[in-house]
DNA sequence: TCGCAGGTGGTCG
DNA sequence: CGACCACCTGCG
């Protein structure tokens, strides 16, 4: 199977960029790389580590199997975002920043990958009141049940998301297999508007769809719509704003005005931070 | 058993 | 507006 390598990246570590909360299609494997897919594409990325620091500046070669060097171009390359100075950004969120600088050092290899947009729609609007393992299900159900089925990776049949068309045309009763629950009818409700009007372009034509809240939309504009501003607002989040910053556990309001005042047009990327340290924290416990 | 998991829509006052 | 509250489902 073809590998790509790309020698000498910095600031990028499957683990972080895998288990931050962005993504729902990527899964571990015993060595600790990622296998997952995106774009019509499955592929196996993995990290390995070079020189004295690469351990923990998360330094080194990042190998993609199952890629041709036009994939990468054309692909991973925008989907990994490895065209961004994370290192700088880790630096202006630390400084003068103490919580910001242990969060930094938690997730010190994430990136914030540049999704697809419909993907995003659908993955979020699953994933409300709802938790990781069964996200990840009921999004791969869905997929079987409904989606294109693209070409194998180890012998698995692989398939993508159902495209807006396809899930328009269905009945929520369709979806019973998948065990979506009451997200159902949001979500066929969601892929008619979509197929009537279009994608969305902004929050407000995000926040439009059915199923989706606030904290679904900011989720969906910042992995869908590359929006690094956008801060999205979890239990996990205000988790860290209440124990590490001193709000109250439903100043919902004063959190978001922090974040844009803090963290302003990196606010996604401070959000991402967070979230893996609060979740790092708490699996220790 | 019952609360919880990356919330939202509906319905009150 | 803002404060409730029901809600599919599966797991500990």
């Amino acid at each position: 199977m073809a590998e790509y390598v790309i020698e000498n990246v910095r600031d990028f570590h499957p683990e972080h960029i895998f288990e931050c909360g962005q993504c729902f299609r990527w899964n571990r494997q015993d060595d600790g790389s990622y296998t997952g897919t995106a774009m019509g594409r499955t592929v196996n990325i993995r990290l390995c580590p070079e020189g004295d620091e690469g351990e923990k500046t998360c330094a080194g070669k990042v190998i993609i199997k199952n890629a041709s060097p036009e994939d990468y171009e054309k692909i991973w390359r925008q989907y990994l975002d490895l065209d961004r100075d994370y290192g700088m950004i880790k630096q202006r969120l630390s400084a003068g920043d103490e919580v910001m600088e242990n969060a930094v050092a938690a997730g010190r290899g994430i990136r914030i990958l540049k999704q697809d947009l419909w993907e995003t729609i659908v993955s979020f609007i699953i994933s409300q009141n709802n938790n990781i393992p069964r996200i990840k299900g009921c999004i791969e159900k869905l997929s079987a049940l409904a989606g294109e089925r693209l070409e194998d990776y180890d012998g698995q049949a692989v398939y993508a998301l159902p495209t807006v068309e396809r899930l328009a045309r269905l009945e929520s009763d369709d979806l019973a297999p998948v065990r979506l629950g009451y997200r159902a009818p949001y979500l066929i409700k969601t892929a008619r508007m979509v197929a009537e009007k279009g994608l969305p372009e902004n929050y407000e034509e995000v926040s439009a769809l059915c199923g989706v809240g606030p904290k679904v939309a900011n989720c969906i504009t910042l992995f869908g719509l590359h929006d690094l501003s956008s801060f999205p607002i979890d239990v996990w989040v205000r988790r860290v704003m209440n124990e590490m910053y001193g709000f109250e556990e439903k100043d919902v309001r004063g959190m978001a005005a922090f974040a844009a005042e803090r963290f302003g047009e990196l606010g996604g990327i401070a959000q991402q931070y967070l979230f893996y340290y609060i979740r790092s924290k708490k699996g220790e416990s």
